[in-house]
Order: C-alpha cells, then sequence, then structure tokens
DNA sequence: AGCACGCCGACT
DNA sequence: GTCGGCGTGCTC
C-alpha cells in the first residue's frame, strides 16, 4: 500500500494523506482529486510515500488522477514549498495561485490554443487604407510581427476592424505554434553600438555562468534596454528561455515591440491581468514545454515553470507593483533572487533608483553593482528648484513663483508637467459654519468631491454618494470644496491658460480600455503643452517636449508614518526628473515645500538619488528598520473592534521572546475600511532566522486560538506599507 | 475556506 | 412547535 500526500486549497498549514489504490498511478506534481470532508476537492501531490503517520482507519483513498504527467516538476515544487514557508502561508493556497485558472478548475493542460493574427504577404506591403483605425491596425502588426485579440483590444482595436482587414485578405489568423524553436532566427543586424559603461556591464553579465545578482543602475535614458537585450542575446543562443518582470503599467506596446523587434522571430510571450483564462494557460504551457524563448510578464509570471530558464530580468525593480498586497504577500524580485540561486543562472535588477534593499546588497557586495551613468540624449543635468511655501499667497495650491516657471515654459511652447498624489476636484467637502467634514460612513477617511460626476466619492471602498445641499449637520448651505485635486488643477489651468492645450491622466480619465494609450499618443503627436496627473503619468512615459516638471505635494512624502516614504518620493521625483529635459537642453524639475531645508531633500536635490540613498540608508541603520532589521506584520479585521483588539492583544507572549520586538495592537493607518476594523502588530527582529522561527510559531499558535476563526487575519512578511 | 452540528431567540 | 442566527469544531 503507497499513501500520497496532497496540498489542498484550503488555509490549513498541514498537508493530507490518502491511500492510493493498487491499480492507479500517482506521480508527485500531478493533480488529484480527493474526498475532503464531505466535498471532493482538487490537490496537489507533493509526495508518495511508503507510511503515513495518520491512523490508517482515518486515511481516505485518492478518487481520481488528472495528470497522467506531472504539471509541475520537483524543482518548481520545491521552490513552491519555499514560497508558502518564508511566507508563512499554506501551502495549498500557495500552489494554487501559482497555478493558472484554468488548471485550478481542472482544465487540461493542453486544453489551450490561442489564435494570433498577422499580415499577409499582401498586408506586408502595406498599402494605404482610407479606414484610419485599420491602417493603424496594420502598422500595428507589421511592428510586432503577431499580435494576439487580447493584445490587439487593449490597444483599442476592436473585431470589427479586425474582420474588415481578414475580408481584405491582408492579414491572416493563425494558430500559435508549440514547436520548439531555431536559436539562430536572431538577428543581430540593427544591433547599437553600446557605450564604454554599456559594455563593461555587458560583458560582466555575459561572463557569469553560475548564480549572480546584478543591480544594474543606470538613470534614465542610460540604456538599461540595451543592456538587458544583449545580455539576453547570450541566453537565447544558447537555447535557453529568459523571463523579463516588468512592473504593471510598465508591460507597453512599445515595450513589447522593442523586444519584438530585436529577437524578430523568436517566440516571445507576455503574462498579465488582462489575459484570458485560455491565454494564460498557453503561455504557462508554453513556458514549461520551452517553447517560448522570452516571456515578458508582470508580478505573477515569476511563477511559470520554465523548462529551461536561463535568466530573470528585473525591470524598474524599486517599482511597488511586484509586491503582491493580498493573499500569498509575495514579492517578485525577491522571488527571482530565490529562482536565480536555485537555477544557478544570473538574475538583473535594473533601475535608475533602486530599492533601499537593493542598494544595501550592492553595496555589501552580495549583488554585484554595475552603473550606468551617461544620458544618451542630453548632455546637461537637470536643474532642481524648491520652492518654498510658507507664507505663499497660492492659487489652486500653486505658488506665483511656480506659476511663473509655468508661464515661461509655456512660452517658449514647451511641454509642463504637473504632479498631484490626489484625483477628483477637492479631497473633501467642508462646512464653512460648524466644520463638518464630507466623510465614508464605512472608513475612517473622507469622501473625495468629484465635481464631473457630481458625487461624493470614497477612494478607499468605491462607494458613491450624492452631494448633500446643505451641512448635513447643521442646515448651512456654506459647504465648500476644500483641497486640491487633479480634477480642480485642470479647470484651474483651463480656465488660466484658455488656449493652452491640455491633458489630464489619472485613473478617472484613463477607466475606459485603450484610453491611456489614445491620451499619450495626442500628447506624442504635440498636443497637449500642460500635462496633469497623479503618478500614473510619473511611469515609462516618453514624451519628447517635456522642460518643466512640478511636484506639488512633496510634503506628504516627507512626514509619513509610513517609514518607507521619503524612500518613493525620491524615487518619484528621480523618475520624473528623468521625464523632463529630454529634448535636448536641460530641464527643471520644481518641488513646492514647506521644508526646503530637509536634509534628505536637500540631499536628494543636491547630490541625486544615489547619495540621497546612500544617506537614507544610514538613518534606517539607527533605527534598525530594513533592510538592517526585518520586519513583519500580523493584520486583523473584523467588523468587531473589540475582537479585533483582543485577538491581537492574546498573541503578545508574556514573556518576550528573545530577538523579537512586538509593537501593538496599534490601529491600521486607515483604522476603519469599508466597514471593518483593522489594526496589527508590528513584528521586528535583526535576524531573518530569529523572525522565521518566531512566526512560525505564531502561526501555530494562532490556528488554535479561538478567535481566530471570527477576525479575518494575515501575515505580511517584509511589507512594503505599514497599510 | 466550507460545511455540519448544536444551541438559543422569534416567528407562522 | 420550527426556522435560522452564529459560535465551534473538523477536514487525511
Amino acid at each position: 500500500m503507497m499513501f500520497a500526500e496532497v496540498a489542498i486549497k484550503v488555509p490549513l498549514f498541514r498537508t493530507f494523506d490518502y491511500r492510493i489504490e493498487d491499480n492507479i498511478d500517482i506521480k508527485v506534481g500531478s493533480r488529484v482529486k480527493v474526498p475532503f470532508g464531505n466535498r471532493k476537492l482538487l490537490a496537489i501531490v507533493i509526495a508518495i510515500k511508503h507510511d503515513s503517520a495518520i491512523p490508517k482507519n482515518k486515511l481516505k483513498s485518492v478518487f481520481e488522477v488528472l495528470d497522467d504527467t506531472p504539471i509541475l516538476s520537483q524543482q518548481h515544487l520545491k521552490f513552491l514549498r519555499f514560497c508558502a514557508q518564508y511566507y508563512s502561508h499554506p501551502l495549498g493556497e500557495t500552489v494554487f495561485t501559482a497555478l493558472p485558472g484554468a488548471l485550478r478548475d481542472g482544465d487540461h493542460p493542453d486544453k489551450a490554443t490561442v489564435a494570433t493574427f498577422a499580415l499577409t504577404e499582401a498586408g506586408k506591403q502595406l498599402p494605404t487604407l482610407r479606414a484610419k483605425k485599420q491602417m493603424a491596425l496594420l502598422t500595428q502588426l507589421n511592428e510586432s510581427g503577431e499580435s494576439s485579440l487580447t493584445e490587439l483590444k487593449a490597444l483599442g482595436f476592436s473585431k470589427q476592424q479586425i474582420n474588415a482587414l481578414l475580408e481584405k485578405a491582408l492579414i491572416c489568423e493563425q494558430i500559435k505554434h508549440d514547436t520548439q524553436w531555431q536559436t539562430q532566427v536572431i538577428s543581430l543586424s540593427q544591433k547599437p553600438r553600446l557605450n564604454e559603461e554599456q559594455a563593461t556591464a555587458c560583458s560582466a553579465i555575459n561572463q557569469q555562468n553560475g548564480y549572480r545578482c546584478f543591480l544594474l543602475e543606470g538613470v534614465t535614458g542610460s540604456g538599461k534596454t540595451e543592456v538587458y537585450l544583449q545580455s539576453l542575446e547570450r541566453i537565447i543562443e544558447s537555447g535557453k528561455q529568459a523571463l523579463i518582470l516588468v512592473p504593471e503599467i510598465g508591460l507597453t506596446p512599445q515595450t513589447v515591440n522593442r523586444f519584438r523587434r530585436r529577437f524578430a522571430g523568436l517566440p516571445i510571450d507576455l503574462w498579465h491581468s488582462n489575459l484570458t483564462d485560455n491565454e494564460r494557460l498557453h503561455t504557462w504551457r508554453r513556458a514549461e514545454q520551452g517553447s517560448s524563448a522570452l516571456v515578458i510578464g508582470t508580478r505573477s509570471s515569476i511563477f511559470l515553470p520554465f523548462k529551461n530558464l536561463g535568466m530573470i530580468i528585473v525591470d524598474e525593480e524599486h517599482d511597488n507593483s511586484f509586491k503582491q498586497q493580498e493573499g500569498l504577500r509575495y514579492h517578485a524580485r525577491d522571488l527571482a533572487v530565490y529562482r536565480c540561486a536555485s537555477s544557478q543562472i544570473p538574475l538583473i535588477l535594473g533601475t535608475a533608483t533602486p530599492a533601499l534593499e537593493t542598494l544595501q546588497k550592492a553595496m555589501s557586495g552580495k549583488y554585484q553593482l554595475l552603473t550606468l551613468s551617461q544620458r544618451a540624449q542630453t548632455t546637461t543635468d537637470n536643474q532642481f528648484l524648491l520652492v518654498d511655501m510658507k507664507g505663499q499667497k497660492e492659487q489652486a495650491g500653486i505658488a506665483p513663483n511656480t506659476l511663473q516657471h509655468i508661464e515661461a515654459t509655456l512660452k517658449r511652447a514647451k511641454q509642463v508637467m504637473i504632479f498631484l498624489n490626489r484625483r477628483g476636484y477637492a479631497p473633501t467637502l467642508l462646512c464653512h459654519e460648524c466644520g463638518w467634514l464630507s466623510q465614508c460612513l464605512h472608513c475612517s477617511a473622507s469622501t473625495t468631491y468629484h465635481k464631473a460626476m457630481n458625487r461624493l466619492v470614497c477612494h478607499h471602498c468605491g462607494e458613491q454618494t450624492f452631494i448633500p445641499p446643505q451641512c448635513p449637520d447643521c442646515g448651512s448651505t456654506q459647504i465648500m470644496p476644500t483641497g486640491m485635486g487633479t480634477e480642480q488643477l485642470e479647470s484651474f489651468f483651463t480656465e488660466r491658460f484658455p488656449d493652452t492645450p491640455l491633458s489630464r491622466i489619472d485613473r478617472d480619465t484613463t477607466r475606459r480600455k485603450g484610453a491611456l494609450e489614445d491620451a499619450l499618443d495626442e500628447i506624442n503627436q504635440g498636443g497637449a503643452r500642460i500635462l496633469i496627473g497623479t503618478q500614473m503619468l510619473a511611469k515609462g512615459h516618453h514624451f519628447a517636449d517635456v522642460s518643466l516638471v512640478v511636484i506639488l505635494d512633496v510634503d506628504s512624502g516627507l512626514y509619513s508614518s509610513d517609514f518607507r516614504a521619503t524612500e518613493h518620493m525620491a524615487q518619484l521625483i528621480t523618475q520624473v526628473a528623468g521625464r523632463a529635459g529630454r529634448s535636448g537642453e536641460a530641464g527643471k524639475v520644481l518641488l513646492q515645500t514647506h521644508f526646503p531645508e530637509h536634509p534628505l531633500l536637500q540631499d536628494l536635490v543636491n547630490n541625486g538619488y544615489q547619495d540621497f540613498a546612500r544617506f537614507a540608508l544610514k538613518e534606517r541603520e539607527e533605527v534598525q528598520l530594513p533592510p538592517f532589521g526585518h520586519l513583519a506584520i500580523l493584520r486583523a479585521q473584523a467588523t468587531n473592534a473589540k475582537l479585533v483588539f483582543d485577538f491581537l492583544s492574546d498573541l503578545i507572549p508574556a514573556t518576550p521572546f528573545s530577538g523579537i520586538q512586538l509593537l501593538g495592537p496599534i490601529p491600521a493607518p486607515m483604522e476603519r475600511l469599508a466597514g471593518k476594523y483593522r489594526y496589527q502588530l508590528h513584528i521586528q527582529a535583526s535576524q531573518r532566522v530569529v523572525l522565521h522561527n518566531y512566526i512560525s510559531q505564531l502561526m501555530q499558535y494562532i490556528s488554535e486560538h479561538k478567535l481566530a476563526n471570527r477576525v479575518r487575519w494575515s501575515i505580511d512578511i517584509d511589507p512594503m506599507d505599514t497599510y
């Protein structure tokens, strides 16, 4: 008699054993259906054993085997076990979040076929068409070689437009091939020459055979992508696959096209949240079979089961979207380190503004630092200006001095970019008579006034309410929008510069599919001169003509309860500064602040991000915050505040655990969200092992705790924000 | 997580 | 009398 140890998708920190009937063949890594309580659930076989520690009369039998050949290799299972253990997450849930939805639902791994569209011979002539959209579609396919329906839809093309071109026989539909690719198809003809720094970086990477992590620290425009491309070449030539991790908003058609053009003829797959279940299964399967040479993907592509992985690149490694904020709270960059180390392959972390964690490892010699300091397009550095807001007579949150700079820039017909990280018209409504503030009924936050919608919106739970005609408390009609949002900025500038075309980019203006692409196209075609936006505008988009960047609310990053706030603000400032002055002349970056003498701000402005980061690291070291100490947060929430508080209080041991500092229970920065009260426990340790030992003990304790089922709790290892 | 079992209050 | 609320315990 043999036994199967399986992981089931339940929030339990243990696996379950089942009998294997003599006539069936089960392998580790296959999916099986098992009786569980009075249900039948999918499970993954973790191990096959000759015996079980569970009393034999309690053991049930495996019901059905779904996979004759395992869908997870031993190596991949080992990776997932590491994940579950590192993030203190149940193994069953970990394995199932790592699987594509279709396999989670029990589909056959070979089920998916994906069609792509490509130009026919007639289409390749690029005949001039009268229909604009159809013409654009031809151009797109000419650039990409082939694109799936989802890709085209994301670009704003419709099924009708595709059908029209199919009828004209300019494009054809084909099933994506699953054959092994030929390495010699790489066209090396249009390979640009590298500058000295790029060449040094490339040769350092190319000399590496086993595992090594490289921090490629390169300012905007210094040609990081070219280093990626030439490093990838060697990997692909040797027949291995590569994964390129990009931030959520980083998977733009421009990025993809750049890889497709360089590696024309090689199978390049994409992985992101907009794919259909079918497409996701297909990419997953192709990675596993070795049919894809390159996958460009967001966070969760770190779980793809590559057959023969040769390299991982994490672009914009500092980006927060690599951290999953619910369920299995993994960091894709950190998991990339594990995968590369265990597969003995190189890892490239590229950014202009390294996360302090990463920088610390580079400085200690754990990672190899490669620096690109030369900007290709401009020779002069950007100029930073601090505008002291103290005592300023501001209009729409803009100081007279700031306005003068904007005006001067517009006069020279250059673009101005204005950042404000608050969408809507005003962050709250205020009663002038009694001081009433518009508050969300379910969250401890004020509701944002959206003028165009004529609604109050809670940005945390999403609830919308009508604007009260009078103050609900005192009946006064003197209720006014207070504070500044991007919508109000837009109307201020439209009024102030009525003849200057303006574009606002935030979540509200880009809700429609393809709306962001349309807006960016329009800006690049030279339309808008004033660009107003939230952080959305900051990331990865290139505008030719921007010569002034204004950041209105620098202070929100300087004094925040979140210890990472200054780091994030410095990254934002540096990233947007890279957007200015790409048109040949030095750009200006104007920062409005009440604290122009703030040492970190001064350091950033005078000496740049590198210097700021090294200074900021010293501060972290003094208070033993990450990366010098290790942090975990236990969060809990429930409708009943006392329940949550009691639960967390109960977890604090009477005698302190050596090497562990506990803080809490403290209310979450947003104490109430969507009707739930939220508290948290901060767990700190200077030794990683100590933290992990403590947390696994804590998990054990919680699983036996009576209140644990009555509150919603979760553990966050290496949290990104203290929310 | 889901599901069953069990124990109390308030309905036709 | 029974319907259903949730607190409790269990899943190989």
